[in-house]
DNA sequence: ATAGATTTGTTCGTATGTATA
DNA sequence: GTATACATACGAACAAATCTA
């Protein structure tokens, strides 16, 4: 999945699922380390014009698959073992 | 209604009257006491595996029963009024 | 110490499409 | 044809936890 990929809502594949496929290749890649967080709902909502609802449930995909955690109050952040490739910021 | 029952497609008792009698026999039980929150909406989707309207049908119908209330932003509750069975944790 | 803003959690309502009994 | 059920997707409001000014 390319994590540059942007929603195509004509796109059989529905659009949670893309946005999971996205938020997961942008893990890999390594745009948020391990326990850094990530965009806000609402910031997802925003950076990909989607309902929150949506982008719940992409998020929640990705907690049940062990790739991200949440904190009530807080935010959304990648988990501790997530597989990620290291950047500059990681020096 | 055994209250540790399963969802079954096959029966011809639709789904939402399973899911109502699951938690009703629950409730009995005393796996939550009166004014006590049960399940969200969406832990009950992925606890018996079903779709949300039909989750939500169940919880009406209890509702109309007088079993439980809800609280929008907070949760569903057992009735104050609703029968239940003690428990170790009503001492 | 209070008030406001941010963020996740939850319920409520609605709509479309598909499939089955 | 009607009712049931699933899946997807949108929008709104309220609540609670957290952080900040």
């Amino acid at each position: 999945m390319d994590p540059d990929a942007t929603i195509d809502h004509d796109e059989p594949t529905p659009v949670y699922l893309q946005l999971a496929g996205i938020l997961r290749a942008r893990i890999e890649r390594g745009d948020w380390a391990p326990n850094r967080q990530i965009l806000s709902e609402a910031q997802l909502v925003q950076a990909y014009g989607l309902a929150r609802e949506t982008t719940r449930k992409a998020v929640r995909l990705l907690i049940d698959e062990g790739v991200l955690f949440t904190v009530p109050g807080r935010g959304t952040f990648v988990s501790p073992q997530a597989i990620t490739q290291p950047t500059a910021e990681d020096v």
